[in-house]
DNA sequence: GCTTGAACCTCTAGTTACTAGAGCTTGTAT
DNA sequence: ATACAAGCTCTAGTAACTAGAGGTTCAAGC
């Protein structure tokens, strides 16, 4: 099966620009071309974009995904090495959420005060000046 | 009171190129000028970049800000503006940790696959090779 | 074989919120 | 008077794309 890359698009889910800005940054290897210079792509390439998009759909960046790839490309990796990768991931992925959390908390305490007197100005702007 | 720039940035905790930018955009305005062309900054902009920062720190966009300023500076806006922002914002921040827990769960699943079989490689990769 | 139009090409610039550096000038303390 | 920290402007870089201009190629229908 060979694709153009506007077919690539659809099967990937991943806009026609988006995949010339992954080959641009080598994330993707430089396609082969017609006779006419346009992008073709084997199953292979169909692929490892697929394992891109999913892996971005992840919260991996395209730097830890350089890495991942690099792993599965080279035969002698450490086994855990991927496995590293996505445990760092998750405590990313945690502490985000634990920080959400707490901004989360801070931004319904500014909501709720002003809810309960109605008859005042917003008090929103107020809580925001006052020094923390 | 009368701030340098330097000044200014420590008492906010924001860097000197930050304040530069904020001016640039028009977040702050234009700072007084000594007779050399350095910034001074009074009491009120201190506040105010005190204000930006915390609203800031609250992850609200430059965007956001800006629209919580205007409604700072115009005397006859409707009290519930700033309310509707901030209502705007707490929603965003709920969904980005309702899909950053989904995230966690399938980062956990993909991990601990790996983890009960030590012998084979790890699964990491394979499991972001297989199409979802 | 010719025409049409969708899909392709490259290149540049824009997005967000800053940050860093070059090369020069000003302020201030001794 | 001098030294040097802190200031100035301007340009370019970061992440991960997205959009548009202006031109070319492909494939289908006649």
């Amino acid at each position: 099966m060979v694709y153009s890359i506007g077919q690539l698009s659809k099967e990937t889910q991943c806009k026609v620009p988006t995949i010339r800005y992954y080959e641009e940054i080598g994330l993707l290897d430089k396609a082969q071309r017609s006779a006419g210079n346009q992008r073709r792509y084997t199953s292979q390439q169909c692929q490892r974009l697929h394992f891109i998009r999913h892996s971005r759909a992840l919260g991996f960046s395209l730097d830890e995904i350089k890495q991942l790839i690099h792993l599965q490309d080279c035969q002698h990796h450490d086994a855990h090495q991927a496995h590293d990768v996505a445990q760092h991931h998750l405590a990313d992925v945690r502490n985000k959420i634990e920080q959400l959390k707490t901004l989360e908390q801070q931004l319904l305490t500014m909501i709720d005060s002003c809810d309960v007197d109605e008859t005042e100005d917003c008090l929103v702007l107020k809580s925001l000046n006052e020094v923390s």
